[in-house]
DNA sequence: ATAATATTATTGCATATGCAACGAATTCAC
DNA sequence: GTGAATTCGTTGCATATGCAATAATATTAT
């Protein structure tokens, strides 16, 4: 069986190892809210967002988060329907959707963000003194992304 | 709007980081190989360990690299369908199914370890000498996963 | 040896996703 | 100002995904 193959080291193969690692961070997470709230990711994100920046649109949350704008439509939908936020046509451009929390929106969110910080401290002292280089070249890889 | 939500910084949090440029990552390298060659990344991750290790089992890979034995299986049975693997019963124990590559899975497979390289010869150019305490820090991660 | 339990790969099915197409609105070119 | 081109959000549709259920085989306990 002469294997023709050049070498190659899928265990030091970046983009592999950054989707195992974030798929399984993912998992993690979905578990704990999901779970306990029945939320998916995009509309996890999209209620984190219009929490923190009131009357952000489709478009905005796209550009933001690195989320599809049919995902953040689909997501915004789920969460209107569920009486999270709302939507508004904007009264300056009457193409973008003006996306905010509603009052149950603001409780939700404030029951999520203390999963989401305490995931972060158990990475946090996974990572010990390797967190802030492993930020720094977060950085330098997003910068380059745009 | 007395909105009573406690400090998010989600420019710093890390499963969100991780997913956005591994997510990324993933879109470029598919540009790549699935524009030119028609695969998905799942089939591609199969092929390749296929490829450097002869007759894993579906469970093999589903360990090794993460994906689901459902993905791993329906992948496997797109490749034989493109003739590029084959599937046979394992004789020690007949409910596993070794997966081995074809000669021309072996030739598809060497064309396509170069555009893996090159994207990764990008990134270290990106990274710089950020690139080593990057891989550090995952190896901690991963480590952790387990 | 037999029966109960566990493991493996596949498949069915409900849901999620990606991408193109669309209608509505705006901006641009001239 | 008019028509072409662009932007925005939604939706349709084909495909992908996640998870439970299944059939076939192995392992374990008694």
């Amino acid at each position: 069986m002469p294997n023709a193959l050049p070498n190659f080291d899928l265990e030091r193969y970046l983009p592999y190892r950054l989707t195992v690692i974030s798929d399984w961070m993912s998992t993690e997470l979905a578990k704990q809210y999901k779970m306990k709230h029945g939320f998916s990711m995009p509309e996890w994100r999209v209620l984190l967002n219009v929490g923190y920046t009131q009357d952000l649109s489709v478009r905005d949350i796209e550009k933001r988060v690195s989320l599809e704008k049919s995902k953040v439509s689909r997501a915004a939908s789920k969460l209107e329907a569920k009486g999270y936020l709302t939507k508004k046509v904007s009264d300056h451009d009457r193409r973008l959707v003006k996306l905010s929390l509603t009052e149950r929106g603001v409780e939700l969110l404030a029951k999520l963000i203390p999963i989401a910080e305490d995931f972060q401290s158990e990475l946090s002292n996974i990572l010990g003194d390797q967190k802030a280089p492993l930020q720094r070249a977060l950085d330098r890889l997003l910068a380059e992304m745009n």
